[in-house]
DNA sequence: TCCTGGCACTCGGTACGATTGAGTGCCAAC
DNA sequence: GTTGGCACTCAATCGTACCGAGTGCCAGGA
């Protein structure tokens, strides 16, 4: 669209700001005290009207003062909002996290979403690295109960994956030992994306025989297996959650912030808004429709999920390594504070890739 | 207090369920229709005037018909609700979860929590076992990156734990296998109660030689020795994870549940509630102060926390092999379906304790 | 003694009208 | 192009009236 002029642009920003502010539709009368245009009220109010016409700004009832759109609020965030600086406190607050934390990278991510939702006092949600590139670094089989065995995979990521695979009738823990020992050098040092879709055949074709450690016991003959029989089970049940990590790994944090933010949340139903929080598959596809390349706002009814047509959504990806690795988020009221949640998310999404690419 | 004759009693559990129902105050009209005690609607006024004299129901105004006090609620709990039956379908579907249950401790208590909450429609709380039997299973040192080693623990529980440590100078791949081995030995059918208080010396003390593998190589004189130091600093970073692992494992199923019961939660603030439920060391030690041998129930102004003073809780412990391992439970607003809540606290506990004591 | 129907009373909720005040739109004057 | 002034609109507030649900009480009956 066309660009504002100057004094219509000053008086939409304290439109907004102002309502950011106090929630209140906002007057000629407060515009001019609040800003140093110096007009009349009476001069205002022809820009306001203006504004109205071109669809920036609205009168929630006709003797009322007005209120941004989310065209307005769109407006704002390209050509106003500018660059905001974060307060120094919590800049320091975002730096101190980043240099203490040693953490594997779901904690990591975890807590780097629960950052972000102290910082902005709105939910927060942080998407992982997608984790094809991710190795297995180390596999084990481990017997719990006689029957019982857990299987356990240590990702390059730091991540940790494991599941519970149940026999039918119980297994030695020699035969566990041994199983774990030909488990390991199956998956160890494969890239995620391959395990997850390889089967039996796969591992036998192309490890036949011992490599790292000491001479192995194959059965000999091609009658049943007791050991490759655990080591398939195991890698069955562990295929279908590896698969689970490949796909989103998705964090939410300071989800109850919603909930405090329902006085203005009138319409929408705030249940909903929790329960798309909850699920992340949803919420991951909606975030990697959104995402561009540097800081993306997504305002009202610019979402597509009617639920967040009173959200705004502000995205920035993160990179590690010059690559695009996952993305940072703000989930808020549309009435929201967009510099500052630019500024934050623009400073997370830079900190987490730069601690990520260590 | 005094036992409520008959009448009093049908009165009251009239006006309880009508109001868990519909929400509305209840009037001796609605009273006398709904239930089958043959008398007037004058009689029934009577009997309500003296149980609003004696604080079992109150009126929101002096027109409006009564509502349940908490004291009202307790006394239906206590003599009235009796023991429900859960309907069918969702008995069945407990029954089915639990039997189609394979998983690992932690994973099976948060799946817990949202079966609970899905079938009572509240916000669900499951308190794992104290994890002081546990035992490690398998212990691991797995290099990272140059300078990082992750130190993975296998419990008996078939939980894992993980901590990243992160070294001032690279750290050979060799050296990290050799430290693993240490680091299994060490602590390996270990108690996890045991490994968390230990230090350097008792495991020096404890096991001076090597004992299930091959010949290992200590460092022969006292000086520094860095594969102790990798040993040292991989237990250290446990330890003080075990600590939390072992003090409250407490999954929060259906959260998002207190917000559409949002509407009856006038007075208290919804966001302040959500926090609770994010303080597990709060909700813990509310639950662990509040749980008795059977079946507890808490309501309203009984919770000595403020925020609770309008939710009411409903608890059971459930026992592993006879012991009482951990609790169960729901959390709704105190117009809640009491009966309901209970069947499904109890099925759950008990199918739950069964399982685990597989 | 207990129950019941009747009746007066209370009070929340709704509808209606008047008033107030914030805010606008428009216009004439500068 | 800007400004002050003025009429207009309409939400919010208040007071009044009314309705209806519900109660408390009482006198009469079982």
């Amino acid at each position: 669209m066309t660009e504002l002029d100057e004094r219509k642009a000053a008086v939409l920003r304290a439109i907004v700001e102002q309502y950011v502010d106090t929630a209140q539709p906002v007057g000629s009368q407060t515009v001019t005290s609040t800003t140093g245009l110096g007009v009349s009220a009476a001069t205002v109010r022809n820009e306001m009207s203006l504004l109205e016409r071109e669809g920036y700004i609205a009168q929630p009832h006709p003797s009322a003062g007005r209120v941004p759109t989310d065209r307005g609020y769109r407006y704002y965030v390209d050509h106003l909002a500018g660059a905001g600086q974060l307060p120094a406190t919590e800049r320091r607050r975002i730096v101190e996290f980043f240099s203490s934390a040693t953490l594997a990278m779901d904690q990591l991510l975890a807590q780097t979403s629960q950052l972000l939702a102290g910082v902005t006092a709105h939910a927060a949600v942080v998407v992982g690295p997608e984790a094809q590139a991710v190795v297995v670094r180390a596999a084990n089989l481990v017997p719990l109960q006689p029957r019982v065995v857990l299987a356990v995979v240590v990702l390059s990521n730091g991540s940790v994956e494991k599941d519970v695979v149940v026999f039918d009738a119980d297994v030695a823990d020699d035969d566990v030992a041994e199983a774990s020992g030909r488990f390991a050098r199956q998956l160890t040092g494969r890239l995620l994306a391959d395990v997850a879709s390889l089967d039996r055949d796969d591992f036998d074709r192309d490890r036949p025989g011992p490599e790292h450690f000491g001479p192995e016991h194959f059965a000999p003959e091609g009658g049943p297996d007791p050991i490759a029989d655990i080591v398939d089970a195991a890698r069955v049940a562990l295929q279908t959650r590896l698969a689970q990590h490949q796909s989103e790994p998705l964090y939410v944090g300071g989800a109850s912030r919603l909930a405090a933010e329902h006085d203005s949340f009138v319409t929408t139903n705030t249940a909903r808004l929790f329960e798309l929080l909850e699920q992340h598959v949803v919420l991951a596809s909606l975030m990697r429709e959104l995402l561009g390349p540097g800081l993306t706002v997504s305002i009202g009814s610019e979402n597509t999920s009617l639920d967040l047509r009173e959200c705004s959504l502000v995205l920035a990806p993160y990179l590690v390594e010059g690559e695009l690795a996952g993305t940072v988020g703000v989930l808020g009221p549309t009435r929201m504070d967009y510099r500052k949640a630019q500024a934050a998310v623009s400073a997370v999404s830079q900190q987490l890739g730069r601690q990520l690419s260590r």
